[in-house]
RNA sequence: GCUCCCUUCGUCUAUCGGUUAGGACACCAGAUUUUCAAUUUGGUAAGACGGGUUCGACUCCCGUAGGGAGCGCCA
């Protein structure tokens, strides 16, 4: 990894990242937090966290705990403690007072309902609501004594805005178009736009990478920092990820919270590796490590256009993640996604049909086939653990050439838990006829003959049986599985067999012979 | 409505004035196979539209269309 400061001379790169507790964290974020996190890690800079804490209605410390747990489990480390935005009110307080003292704030005492009637009146009109205050020049000694002020900025009428983005490019906003921005609330209370250029600065923050949504912000933000004479940090405003069919990612496209990807069975490194290449990439390299991103990533190389979000691909790659992976560690993998499965009930309510079958939902469905007992993720955890570690690891081996996501590994791991006598799928119920049972007879006697019970081992009896009898493997193989799994899919029978062990495995072999 | 932004295969993208417009996912067909996968071979598929600039435009400029974001005493 590489800890080398981008250039010698040049003044270290801080970022950060600023979620609003008011939900978990949403997908987007955490991409806007993976870009943030991947260029001070490639320039030896600091990542930052700052908590946007200030909307007290909607803040909630159950939220800021969900949102720094995905970022851990998504593996983006910040340095130092998070930062709390509403903890700071005074400082913000105190830099709005400076202003005013400067004269480059003023009180208004512009009530909501006179700010409400302005803008219905430019509504009807059908011309921009730019409030232009009588209190930016009224006389102070005016003002009514009942009424509360707020703060607002004095800002230029003339002249233009300008932010030098680093993606968008270079965007003009002419300042008539600005009104006096609201810099404290009349209950005193800083507003979004002010607190950050106050946080910003104060923690030294030299490039600002948010989404997007936050570029009209810029103009607004540009004009405190020029009236509190400050340096602007580095702007970079990348795309928004949207759903499937280019509409704002939303519930409806299946998931937006982090967390619901890690109970849908998505490995962080291969979140991680999706997330990077949508609106970035490094030529024609697809798969990558955290380590490669890393060296790699720049924001010049991030592009403008929006995304969508795309399951079938972001599988796949989390298919040759769940390949690279150990056992063991998979296994530690699988534990942390089941245990974020909740019951069937909970999540069939919001998907819609159209959008791809949640991986999660659709490995509960199929735990009510086989264990209808097992009713959620926890339950069926349960029932892994009453299996132990040393099988479930046996298992993974083969399971895991055939996985896209972790719950398609759970489920393969199902044949484990069965109870005898095994309930076959329709299909396999049809696969043992009177030929199957006569063969499934023939191999247990041999099976109980066996001297190993490995899978070259007994391979090698199902070979030479079927040889003896005319058959072609498939015809004995098919069969075998269907009864020691109750399904016509599965790992290969012989490592099946193996994993179950003789008793277990003749047991189910005599149940359907 | 106003302001700003975006537009290459279905999707993510490469291309930084000269390419048979490349890769990945998805899809289709073949090989392999005890099932499903994995693997492997091949294939379908793109510069929104219209004008310029230029010897030459996907690349630069303008317009049109479509999409997105923002317009709060929310963040």
């Amino acid at each position: 990894m590489s800890d080398k400061p981008h250039s010698k001379s040049a003044p270290a790169i801080v970022t950060r990242f600023a979620p609003s507790p008011t939900g978990t964290l949403h997908i987007g974020g955490a991409r806007t937090a993976l870009f943030n996190w991947l260029y001070a890690r490639h320039t030896g800079g600091k990542f930052l966290l700052r908590i946007e804490d200030t909307d007290r209605e909607r803040s909630k410390d159950e939220h800021v705990t969900a949102i720094l747990a995905s970022l851990k489990w998504l593996g983006l480390d910040w340095d130092g403690e998070p930062l709390f935005q509403f903890a700071r009110a005074d400082r913000h307080r105190a830099v709005a007072a400076q202003l005013l003292a400067a004269g480059s704030a003023y009180k208004c005492y512009l009530t909501p309902d006179e700010l409400a009637a302005m803008r219905a009146k430019a509504e009807a009109e059908k011309r921009p609501y730019v409030v232009e205050s009588p209190w930016r020049d009224a006389d102070p000694a005016t003002a009514p004594a009942h009424v509360k002020p707020t703060v607002r900025l004095r800002t230029a009428r003339t002249g233009e805005t300008v932010t030098n983005d680093q993606v968008q490019g270079r965007v003009v906003v002419p300042n008539k178009d600005l009104d006096d921005m609201i810099i404290l609330r009349s209950d005193g209370a800083p507003t979004y736009n002010f607190a950050v250029v106050v946080d910003d600065h104060d923690m030294g923050v030299t490039n600002v990478i948010r989404g997007v949504d936050h570029l009209t912000n810029t103009a607004r933000q540009t004009q405190v920092y020029n009236a509190l004479g400050w340096e602007l940090p580095a702007f970079a405003h990348i795309p928004l990820v949207h759903g499937g069919d280019g509409a704002k990612l939303s519930k409806r496209h299946g998931a937006q919270g982090t967390d619901e990807y890690r109970s849908m069975g998505y490995l962080p490194a291969a979140l991680r590796n999706y997330l990077a290449r949508l609106g970035w990439s490094h030529g024609d390299d697809e798969i990558f490590s955290t380590e490669q991103a890393i060296a790699w990533f720049d924001i010049v190389d991030v592009g403008k256009s929006a995304a969508r979000f795309d399951f079938a691909k972001l599988s796949d790659l989390n298919g040759n993640y769940i390949r690279q992976t150990s056992d063991a560690e998979l296994l530690e993998h699988l534990r942390a996604c089941l245990a974020g499965v909740g019951s069937a009930a909970d999540l069939t309510i919001a998907v819609d049909l159209k959008s791809p079958a949640r991986p999660d939902l659709k490995l509960l469905k199929e735990v009510a086939t086989v264990r209808p007992d097992l009713v959620s993720g926890v339950a069926l955890l349960a029932a892994f653990d009453a299996v132990g570690a040393t099988k479930l690891v046996a298992a993974l081996p083969s399971l895991k050439e055939r996985a896209r996501t972790l719950p398609e590994l759970a489920a393969g791991l199902l044949y484990l838990i069965a109870q005898r006598p095994l309930k076959l799928d329709d299909k396999a119920a049809k696969l043992i006829d009177a030929d199957a049972k006569q063969a499934l007879a023939g191999l247990i006697a041999r099976f109980e003959a066996a001297e190993m019970w490995d899978a070259s081992a007994l391979e090698a009896i199902v070979r030479e049986f079927a040889e003896t009898q005319g058959l072609k493997l498939g015809r004995v193989a098919q069969p075998l599985r269907a009864a020691l799994t109750g399904r016509t899919v599965s790992p290969p029978v012989f490592d099946v067999m193996a994993v179950l062990g003789r008793e277990e495995a003749l047991a189910r072999l005599k149940d359907q012979a």
